[in-house]
RNA sequence: GGGAGUUUAGCUCAGCUGGUUCAGAGCAUCUGCCUUACAAGCAGAGGGUCGGCGGUUCGAACCCGUCAACUCCCACCA
C-alpha cells in the first residue's frame, strides 16, 4: 500500500485511541505484577481543558505509559471534582439568564437543576482528554459526588468529628458577600490596590478637643466601638478613659489603651469595629467590647444591630447601599460635617475571593472546623515524611513552603454556605442542640438519649462542605478505600506512585491529602510528587480569558495533531518552574513528526529490493547505531527517574533526528545506479527496521500517536507498541562511540573545507588521507567517500601539492578537486587553528608547571591535562607542516 | 514585614560531586544547496567577561560574602 506524503494526524489519532480502548489496554486490575498507580488532579466537573491540564496530564500520560512499557502493571484513573463554589456559580448563573432566582427555589428544586447541568457539561472534559491521548482506565472514572463517594466523605466528617477534631463556633470568617459563604483562609488571595486613607475627626463627649482616626474603610465607621490607642503615645495619653463621638450615628465611645496599636501608622490612632475585621475582633474580645454588625451577607448596609442607637432619618436611608457606595456616602457626609480632615492615596492589600474575585468580609458567623493543631499532633508523619523524603517533593525546594505553611496551621474552616456538595450531617432541634449522624433516622436515636428528649423535631444543618474536604480523600475514595476499608483494589493500588499536580494546590489538596492518607491508612498517598509551574504565555503572563492569551487547546489539537501539542508542551517544560509556552512549540513538534514520517518513507522504498546480506560488508554504522541506541536509552533511563522529561524528549529527538536521520540513515542508504536505488544489504535493512521500531518504542510515551502508527507501518506487527515492554539495556562500547565520533569529525570537517573553497555540493573530490591508523579509516571508506562527494579515497605518506589540507585529531586530509585551489583562503584558516593551538598549550603548560596543581590534583585530572599536552603538540606539529607545504 | 527562588548566546533554557561530555541545546540569524525520504528539508558558520564586586582554591558558571534586578510564597499595620 502507498504511503500517504504526510502523517495524517487526525485519522491516525482516532484509529489507534478507538484500538486501544477496544484491546482495553488501559484497563488495570489488581495482580502480581508491581502497581503504578497516578490518580488524577480531578478537574472541575463543568471545566474545559486548558494549558494547564495539557501540561499536568501529558505528563502524567507520558509517565504511566513509559511504566506500561516498563511492565508495571499501570493504573490511572480519571475523574472530576464537583467543585462546590465554581459549579454553583456557574448554575446560578446559568439559571439567572433563564430569568430563574436562586432564593426562590428550594434546595432539592436548585439540586435539580444542578444535577442537570452536571450531567450535560460533565463528560466533556474528559472527552478531551481522550483527544489529548490520555491512556486513562475509564472504567474508573470517579465524581466527588458519587453517591459512595458521597456517604465516605460524610462518614469522615462523622468519624472527626467523633474524635473531638471538628467543632462547631461562631468565629470571624473570610466572607464572600457574592457567592455568599464563608472561605477557608487558602481561598484568599491577597492583592494590592490604590485606596484612600480618610482621617475621620471624633469629637470628645466633654467638648474639649477632637481626635482624629485613620481609616479605608469609613463605612465601617457605624459599627465603631472604641478608639484606641498606644498606651505610650505621650499625644494621647492625657485622652485615654475619655469618651468620643462616632460622628454621624452619634455613639458614645471610650478611647481605650493597648499596646498593639502601632504608633507611627496614620494618627496613630485606631477606630475599632469588631464585627468587620479580625485584629478589631481580637482587641473587642480583649477588652470586653461589644460587636456591631453592620453588613448583610451581601455586603449591603443593615440596620439589624444597630436598633440600640435607634437609627436617624440618614442612616435609614443608607439600608441596602453596597459597601463600596455606602463608604463614598459615608465619606461625603462625614465631610459635610466638616471631621474628614484628609484623604490621602495608600497602596494595601485587600483580600479576594479565589472563584468570584469578590472583596472579602470579615465577618463573625457560625460555621465548621477542623482543629488543625490537634489533629497534626495525631499525626506528625504528615510533616516529618515530607521532610525526609518518605514523600519525596519535585523541585525539593516546595518542602521549604510545605513545612513553613504546616508550622503555622490555623483551624480550617470546612463549612460553606452552598446547596451543590456534601450537606453537613448535624441535626438541630428549635433550641439550637445538635447531634452529628448519618442520616436523620440516626440522628433521631442519637438525640434522644444524648439530650433525653422523645419528640423533638430536627432539622438538618443547611450547610455543605468544603470542596477539599472531600478531595482530599480522592487518592483512596476512587478505590473505596474510605467506604470500603481494606479492599482488594484499595491495599492493591494505595498507596499511589507519583502525583502530578500544579504548585497552586500544594496547601489546598497535596498537604491535605497526605493528612487524610495518614489518619485514615497510616501510609502516605503517594511516593513522589511532580510539581509543574504555570503555563504561561511568551511575555511571562498568565494565561487568561481576560487576556485572551490562553489558545484553543482543541482546535490546536485539531490543527496540529496531539502528538505536536504533547511536543510543544513538553519541550520548553523545565521541571517544576513555570514554563514560557510558544506556539512554535507545536511548530517544532510538526516538523519532527513530518521528519520522522519521511524516514519512514525512505525506508518504505528499500522494502521490495532487499539484498541477500553481504558477509564482507562492513557494518560500522549499524553497530554505530545499535551503541548510541544503548547510550541514549541509558540516558533516559536516569532522566526519567529525576523525572526530567523534557530533557528525555529532547534527548531523543536528538536521536531521531541528528544520528538516525542526519547520520545513519545516510551511511547506509544505497547508492543510485542509474537513477535508480541499488538493492540494500539484508542484514541493514532488518537492523535498519529494528532501530526505527525501537525509536518509535522510545518516544512513544511522548507522542503516542506517530509512534504507534509508524510502528505498525514498518512491517506486520504481532502486537501494539502501547503494550511492547522495553528490552533491557546492553553495555556500551566505548571504541564503536568513540570511531563514531571521529568519523562525523572528519566528514564535518571536510564538508567545511568544501564550502570554504566553495565547491558545489555535486563536484567530486579526490581525497588522500595521511593516517598513522589507516585500518580504522579503511573500514569507514564508503561512508566517508559517499558523505563527503569523494570519487577516490587514496592513503599517502605526504602531503599532496595543489590541494586543500584539513587536520582532523592527528590525521591529514588532503582534498584534490579540479577547480583552482585558493591557498591563501586555507592558509588563512589554517594559521587561526595554529594561533587557537599555541594559546591552549600555553594555558596547559601552565598548568602543568604550577607545583601546587600538580601535588593537589587528582591524578586522573593531571593525566587528562599531560594528555591534553600531548595532543595540542602533536596537532601544531601537524599544522605546521601543512603550512610549510603551502 | 518574613521566607524561598531566579539571573548563562538575540529569545527560552541545560550545565548533576569545583577540573575535557565545560562554556552547551533548541529557536532565531548568516552562507551555500530545489542532492529522487523530507525546502516542514540538507550541508556549514557566526554569536556569551556565565548579573556586578570581593573572597576561598593549584583551579570557580558551580563554594562563601556582598550589592543589584526580577519572580513566587507566606503575613490583612488601620
Amino acid at each position: 500500500m502507498e504511503l500517504s506524503k504526510n502523517f495524517e494526524h487526525n485519522a491516525a489519532a482516532a484509529k489507534w485511541y478507538e484500538h486501544w480502548l477496544n484491546k482495553k489496554y488501559f484497563a488495570s486490575k489488581p495482580n502480581n505484577k508491581e502497581a503504578y498507580t497516578i490518580v488524577i488532579p480531578p478537574p472541575n466537573v463543568t471545566g474545559v481543558l486548558h494549558m494547564g491540564h495539557c501540561l499536568n496530564n501529558t505528563i502524567q500520560d507520558i509517565l504511566v505509559r513509559r511504566a506500561r512499557m516498563q511492565g508495571k502493571n499501570a493504573c490511572w484513573v480519571p475523574g472530576t471534582d464537583h467543585a462546590s463554589i465554581a459549579t454553583e456559580a456557574k448554575v446560578v448563573q446559568m439559571l439567572r439568564e433563564k430569568g430563574i432566582v436562586k432564593s426562590n427555589l428550594s434546595r432539592q428544586e436548585f439540586l435539580l437543576h444542578a444535577w442537570e447541568w452536571k450531567d450535560k457539561y460533565g463528560g466533556i472534559i474528559l472527552q478531551q482528554l481522550r483527544k489529548l491521548g490520555c491512556s486513562l482506565d475509564w472504567d474508573r472514572t470517579s465524581f466527588t459526588m458519587d453517591e459512595e463517594y458521597y456517604k465516605a466523605v460524610i462518614n469522615v466528617f462523622i468519624d472527626l468529628h467523633q474524635k473531638g477534631l471538628i467543632y462547631r463556633g461562631k468565629r470571624m470568617v473570610n466572607w464572600d458577600p457574592v457567592s455568599q459563604t464563608a472561605l477557608s483562609d487558602e481561598e484568599v488571595i491577597f492583592k494590592e490596590v490604590d485606596a484612600k486613607l480618610y482621617f475621620v475627626q471624633y469629637k470628645l463627649v466633654d467638648g474639649s478637643g477632637d481626635i482624629t482616626v485613620a481609616t479605608t474603610r469609613p463605612e465601617t465607621i457605624l459599627g465603631d466601638v472604641a478608639i484606641f490607642v498606644n498606651p505610650t503615645d505621650e499625644r494621647y495619653m492625657h485622652l485615654i478613659g475619655k469618651q468620643v463621638t462616632v460622628p454621624i450615628i452619634n455613639r458614645t465611645i471610650p478611647i481605650i489603651a493597648d499596646e498593639y496599636v502601632a504608633v507611627d501608622f496614620g494618627t496613630g490612632a485606631l477606630k475599632v469595629t469588631p464585627a468587620h475585621d479580625k485584629n478589631d475582633n481580637i482587641l473587642g474580645a480583649k477588652h470586653g467590647l461589644k460587636s456591631i454588625d453592620t453588613l448583610d451577607a451581601t455586603g449591603k448596609f443593615t440596620v439589624d444591630e444597630l436598633m440600640d442607637d435607634q437609627p436617624s432619618a440618614q442612616i435609614l436611608g443608607y439600608v441596602g447601599l453596597d459597601r463600596f457606595v455606602l463608604r463614598k456616602k459615608l465619606a461625603e457626609d462625614i465631610n459635610a460635617l466638616g471631621q474628614l480632615t484628609k484623604i490621602e492615596e495608600y497602596k494595601g492589600q485587600v483580600g479576594t475571593s479565589e472563584r468570584t474575585g469578590a472583596v472579602i468580609e470579615n465577618r463573625l458567623s457560625m460555621q465548621w472546623f477542623l482543629n488543625m493543631q490537634a489533629f497534626m499532633e495525631r499525626n506528625p508523619q504528615v510533616l516529618n515524611n515530607v521532610l525526609n523524603d518518605t514523600i519525596t517533593f519535585h523541585p525539593a525546594k516546595l518542602k521549604n513552603t510545605y513545612k513553613h505553611w504546616l508550622e503555622n496551621i490555623k483551624d480550617w474552616c470546612i463549612s460553606r454556605q452552598l446547596w451543590w456538595g456534601q450537606r453537613i450531617p448535624a441535626w438541630y432541634d428549635a433550641e439550637g442542640r445538635y447531634v452529628v449522624a448519618e442520616n436523620e433516622e440516626k440522628a433521631n436515636a442519637i438525640f434522644k438519649s444524648q439530650y433525653a428528649v422523645s419528640n423533638a423535631v430536627l432539622k438538618q444543618d443547611e450547610d455543605v462542605l468544603d470542596t477539599w474536604f472531600s478531595s482530599w480523600l480522592w487518592p483512596m475514595e476512587v478505590f473505596k478505600g474510605i467506604s470500603n476499608p481494606n479492599n482488594e483494589e484499595a491495599n492493591y493500588y494505595y498507596p499511589s506512585t507519583t502525583l502530578v499536580t500544579g504548585q497552586d494546590i500544594i496547601f489546598f489538596w497535596v498537604a491535605r491529602m497526605i493528612m487524610a492518607g495518614y489518619e485514615y491508612k497510616k501510609l502516605p498517598p503517594f511516593k513522589d510528587v511532580y510539581f509543574t509551574g504555570m503555563v504561561r504565555d511568551k511575555q511571562g503572563r498568565k494565561m487568561s480569558k481576560q487576556l485572551g492569551n490562553s489558545p484553543d487547546l482543541l482546535e490546536m489539537i485539531e490543527k496540529d495533531g496531539a502528538d505536536a501539542v504533547r511536543f510543544g508542551i513538553m519541550i520548553s517544560s523545565p521541571a517544576g518552574n513555570d514554563l514560557m509556552w510558544d506556539p512554535g512549540g507545536n511548530e517544532q513538534g510538526k516538523f519532527f513528526i513530518n521528519k520522522i514520517w519521511n524516514a519512514l518513507r525512505l525506508i518504505k522504498m528499500w522494502e521490495g529490493k532487499v539484498a541477500p546480506a553481504n558477509t564482507t560488508t562492513e557494518y560500522f554504522a549499524v553497530n554505530w547505531f545499535e551503541n548510541r541506541l544503548t547510550e541514549v536509552k541509558i540516558e533516559v533511563e536516569a532522566q526519567f527517574k529525576e523525572f526530567r522529561l523534557s530533557e528525555s524528549l529532547k534527548t531523543i529527538y536528538s536521536l531521531i533526528w541528528d544520528d538516525f536521520c542526519s547520520w545513519y540513515l545516510e551511511w547506509i542508504k544505497p547508492p543510485f545506479i542509474n537513477g535508480e536505488s541499488a538493492a540494500i544489504d539484508k542484514k541493514i535493512y532488518e537492523k535498519t527496521i529494528y532501530f526505527f521500531e525501537e525509536l518509535m518504542q522510545l518516544l512513544h510515551p511522548f507522542l503516542p500517536f506517530i509512534t504507534e502508527e509508524v510502528y505498525h507501518q514498518l512491517k506486520v506487527q504481532e502486537n501494539d507498541l502501547t503494550i511492547k515492554p522495553l528490552s533491557p539495556i546492553e553495555s556500551i562500547n566505548e571504541q564503536l562511540s568513540k570511531d563514531g565520533g571521529l568519523l562525523k569529525e572528519v566528514i564535518t570537517a571536510i564538508r567545511d573545507a568544501r564550502n570554504k573553497a566553495q565547491l558545489k555540493p555535486k563536484e567530486t573530490i579526490r581525497l588522500h588521507i595521511l593516517a598513522s591508523d589507516i585500518a580504522t579509516y579503511q573500514s569507514i571508506e564508503p561512508i566517508i567517500s559517499k558523505q563527503v562527494n569523494a570519487e577516490s579515497i587514496t592513503y599517502t605518506k605526504e602531503a599532496i601539492n595543489n590541494s586543500i589540507t584539513v587536520v582532523v585529531q592527528k590525521d591529514k586530509f588532503f582534498i584534490e578537486t579540479t577547480s583552482i585551489v585558493d591557498a591563501g583562503v586555507q592558509k588563512e584558516q589554517l594559521q587561526k587553528d595554529l594561533d587557537y593551538l599555541k594559546g591552549f598549550l600555553l594555558s596547559v603548560d601552565k598548568k602543568l608547571s604550577n607545583e601546587k596543581f600538580v601535588q593537589n590534583a587528582k591524578p586522573d585530572v593531571i593525566e587528562i591535562e599531560r594528555k591534553k599536552k600531548a595532543d595540542a603538540e602533536a596537532k601544531i606539529k601537524i599544522i605546521e607542516e601543512s603550512l610549510r607545504s603551502l
